[in-house]
DNA sequence: ACTATGACCAGCG
DNA sequence: ACGCTGGCCATAG
């Protein structure tokens, strides 16, 4: 870890740490989030910054857009999300279910 | 300043 | 469902 983390990739890690357990967010959706925050980043940003910084929040939460598990930690992010409940239809995590915006903690 | 490289994504065949 | 293409944008050399 770096000495100072960019502004950037603290609000990436901020995003990704309020995920809940038992819900995932696409790299997609948390670049949108952060983008609202910071104004900048992409989905591609988030993925680089994850390969990096992400062993210090609930990586295994961030899916790609369409399911599949970060490239090289299928095994592991499979055991830890389905310890968490989160369903699969394959190899890849049934989103329908287990997708989670920010806002749905605002109420029902 | 420029080029290359990704834990990405949507579109198309 | 699968592979390719073009766009994306911060990082590294």
């Amino acid at each position: 870890v770096p000495d100072v983390p960019s502004e950037y990739v603290e609000q990436v890690l901020d995003v990704v740490d309020a995920i809940p357990a038992g819900r995932v967010m696409t790299y997609g959706m948390v670049s949108d989030v952060v983008r609202e925050r910071t104004g900048s980043g992409s989905a591609r940003t988030v993925g680089a910054v994850m390969a990096q910084y992400g062993e210090s929040v609930p990586w295994h939460r961030v899916v790609a857009s369409d399911g599949r598990l970060p490239p090289g930690h299928e095994q592991e992010a499979t055991r830890r999300l389905t310890g968490e409940g989160v369903a699969f239809r394959g190899v890849k995590v049934a989103l329908a279910t287990a997708r989670w915006w920010p806002d749905e903690d605002a109420g029902t």
